[in-house]
DNA sequence: CGTTTGACTTAGACAAAGTCCATTGTAGGA
DNA sequence: TCCTACAATGGACTTTGTCTAAGTCAAACG
């Protein structure tokens, strides 16, 4: 369960009710909250927790390559925390909802030379768009 | 030269002063401008365009289908006039470059059925990153 | 050509997302 | 237990973008 609070423990990360309760909302599959998102269920849990402790935590994790930052909307940035399986996203046009998939191929693989006008090329990040099940049929 | 311009008029677009001006503000190839840069060039060709007209502007541009939205990292949109030819784009991580990238392969053939979700995915969209030559030797 | 009209533009208020900083609090080692 | 470096706080500030009410103008029409 814990995987997240366990990997940032082992890694020496200094421990506060602030940062167990970010790193516990983030946990999961599928989850892709906002920073606000994280805000407000932080708050459920731990009432005094600020906007500015979440933005800096969130900005630790992401640091620590535990968290992922998605931007798949003109909006507000995503977290990630699925960050040790690569993996690309899939965004449903209307209502914003993503799932992680994981498609074959290599799309690094597939920039040429020629089209890298001298790049160090080291991440390539996939955005599918389209309509969900639910937004399709309405 | 002003292919973009010309289009706009072939459709019937009602011209006036300032929407020739973010017009030709966008025209070219590897651009990539914020709605403020755009603004700003803007301004220094027709001081009294307002910010207003600038993001009015370009969303129509953007519902015309002839400039595309960029949200490369996680601060402003980008406006792209290279909405004819498909392209996917070559980030810079430091300095935040961009230019126009073709890829050979169709990423959109990579997706699995079992991967879809049930979604019906129409477009897909790829963002390398990396250094460009300049940031990789500082 | 002049009139008309609805679409276009404007300035500024407002909103959302995120950053900064000086102050206060505290985890964890000696 | 005490200390101290690191973390948290909250409020002001910045950036990016949206909205509105009132004024302006392109272009069709006669």
């Amino acid at each position: 369960m814990s995987d997240l609070l366990e990997r940032l423990r082992g890694r020496g990360w200094r421990m506060t009710a602030q940062r167990r309760v970010v790193a516990e909302v983030l946990n999961g599959e599928h989850v892709h909250l906002t920073a606000d998102e994280v805000h407000s269920r932080a708050v459920a849990k731990l009432p005094e927790i600020s906007r500015a402790t979440v933005y800096n935590t969130l900005g630790e994790l992401v640091s620590l390559g535990e968290v992922l930052e998605v931007t798949t909307d003109k909006r507000a940035k995503r977290y990630d925390p699925n960050a040790h399986r690569p993996h690309h996203h899939l965004v449903c046009a209307r209502c914003g909802a993503i799932r992680d998939v994981h498609p074959t191929g290599n799309p690094l693989a597939d920039l040429p030379d020629a089209e890298r006008f001298g790049f160090t090329v080291s991440d390539v990040e996939v955005t599918y768009r389209g309509l969900c099940p639910d937004c399709a049929s309405a």
